[in-house]
RNA sequence: GUCCCGUUCGUCUAGUGGCCUAGGACACCGCCCUUUCACGGCGGCGACACGGGUUCGACUCCCGUACGGGACGCCA
């Protein structure tokens, strides 16, 4: 039975690096019949929150990525990893390092190390050095039951590889001398990283480790840790990573609120959408469709497919139009225009309701007159916020008038302002209304006015929804029915409204 | 510094020695449709990092160089 997990840090939103992760061990499990669980590696107890933890649980929620089995956290399962470290000092293949702990400040860790591996590199300081690492066990117990603070390190054999096959990467391998005695248990007794996951993959029967191309050198560590705890090694798949515009890595103090998976909940992205463009990074499918729903995403997935380059998640902070990547964005308009609308319903309800925009008749009694109106507009809409924001006039009477559109499709045109209540007027003496009659009457009163249509239709359109753009005019006639669009043809307010821009005039 | 990994249009990618004068998608540009804007249709721009091999033949295999990324902690 194939075994998988998401296993994230509770330090934080949800990234969408994590969530590709978890999306690719979810697609796996469910292609193969397997379990897809979720373990919360919350053993940084400074920097772990509940929040956090809430936040991922939401994400994937959102994705639609359901976890089978209970939530593992990882924090509850110290004990065992103790005992694991224990048991390997007492099998001679770890050892009690009673060096005193070094000081370290966590922001200048990475600069350290860099400049410690150089020094050793100038020096020749080989990292089997340790005195400790020889010492006779009775001693070590003396020393550690005499109450002498001590850290548990894995005893790495001086000479030799270790190798694993990655089924995305191929095969790997590490000499020894590259890799230190790796200290399993701080002299506080706190278990560290390697060791927890380990173990607690061995404990969760976890078969197939699908994780970001940052564990790729690590692993070595953690065969050498499946070995001396004489269990199985699981199978590794390691995925590119996903890099900002610059090619360097994403990170929240870097590039902001783009790389929270939550951000793109709360822009108004649709799940299935976000879910096909995440999938698309890093992976392909066997055809090189792009448009893939959940079942055709699990029915197509392969760890082969997955390729080896990280890849560039394409977003320009400043523009508007380009905040994320141009085919995420793409996708969502995609699925805005295309999916069936009764899924798209909800979503939009929300959007309304969360805008003030929705009424309860919408449910009932006009629940046709939305469902029209909703694919009347979503043609052109990237996102759901634009339902209540570009959208905003098809449900409420209380809209803003654009000042490009006001001086565009009416102010240019003086005898618009005579015009269009004549238009009004036309429209109300029909006694069908809808987008031919609409149109008919448009035409004539076009006609005998001596004007060009598409000064009227224009000039409507401002009228009846404050923008320059949108759907055919008639179609709007009869969405908006007959009385509002006489009322917003016989408002004034665009005439006065923006007059409040000086200079504009 | 050491080790590991990678490199096809601006971006995501197809491509596993001849099907490639390198295909698709997004973005961009143009035309058509449309008295708006989108959608749609058609077209354009645009890439095998470089140098050596191997081969009758390399985007595909090997080596090197360059560039990029990752890891190296009593963080996860």
């Amino acid at each position: 039975m194939t075994r998988v997990r998401f296993a994230p840090s509770p330090t934080g939103y949800l990234h969408i690096g994590a969530a590709r992760s978890a999306l690719f061990n979810w697609l796996y499990a469910r292609k193969v019949g397997g379990k897809f669980l979720l373990r919360i590696e919350d053993t940084d107890l400074q920097r772990s929150t509940d929040e956090s933890t809430r936040s991922i649980i939401e994400g994937l929620e959102w994705l639609g990525l359901d976890y089978d089995e209970e939530i593992v956290f990882q924090s509850d399962n110290a004990p065992k990893h103790r005992e694991a470290a224990y048991r390997l000092v007492n099998e001679r293949k770890a050892y009690r390092d009673f060096t005193p702990k070094e000081q370290r400040d966590d922001k200048t860790v990475k600069e350290g190390i860099a400049e410690r591996a150089r020094a050793h590199q100038a020096e020749g300081i080989d990292h089997r050095s340790n005195p400790f690492r020889d010492l006779p066990l009775d001693e070590s117990d003396r020393r550690a039951a005499a109450g002498e603070p001590f850290a548990v390190r894995l005893k790495v054999a001086a000479a030799g590889t270790t190798q694993f096959e990655d089924i995305v990467y191929g095969q790997q391998e590490r000499a020894f001398s590259e890799i230190e005695d790796l200290v399993l248990l701080r002299s506080d007794g706190h278990p560290l990283y390697n060791l927890s996951v380990v173990i607690d993959d061995i404990e969760m029967g976890i078969t197939h480790v699908i994780r970001g191309q940052d564990h790729l050198t690590n692993t070595h560590k953690q065969v050498l840790l499946y070995q001396a705890l004489g269990a199985t090694v699981p199978k590794f798949a390691h995925l590119p990573l996903i890099m900002a515009p610059n090619k360097g890595k994403l990170s929240k103090r870097k590039h902001g609120e783009v790389v929270s998976l939550t951000t793109y909940r709360d822009r108004g992205f649709v799940p299935a959408a976000f879910r096909n463009s995440l999938a698309l990074l890093g992976w392909s499918p066997p055809d090189a469709r792009e448009i893939l729903s959940k079942d055709e995403l699990v029915s197509s997935f392969s760890l082969e497919g997955i390729g080896r380059a990280n890849a560039i998640f394409n977003f320009q902070e400043n523009d508007p139009r380009h905040w994320t990547d141009d085919k995420a964005l793409w996708m969502n308009a995609e699925y805005i225009r295309t999916m069936p609308i009764e899924e798209l319903l909800p979503m939009v309800k929300a959007e309304l309701r969360a805008n003030k925009l929705w009424r309860e008749e919408y449910a009932d009694d006009d629940r046709e007159w939305l469902l029209k109106t909703i694919d009347l507009i979503r043609q052109r809409f990237h996102t759901l916020k634009d339902f209540s924001a570009q959208g905003r006039a098809y449900f409420s009477d209380d809209f803003d008038f654009e000042d490009t559109a006001v001086n565009k499709n009416l102010k240019k045109e003086p005898r618009l302002k005579e015009l269009l209540p004549g238009l009004a007027g036309r429209l109300e003496e029909l006694e069908s209304f809808n987008a031919e009659t609409a149109e008919g009457a448009l035409r004539q009163f076009a006609e005998d006015s001596g004007v060009k249509a598409g000064l009227l239709i224009n000039g409507s359109r401002t009228m009846l929804t404050g923008q320059a753009v949108g759907p055919s005019m008639f179609e709007v006639f009869a969405i908006l029915g007959q009385k509002r669009s006489v009322e917003r043809l016989r408002s004034g307010v665009p005439w006065y409204d923006s007059l409040n821009a000086p200079g504009d005039v």
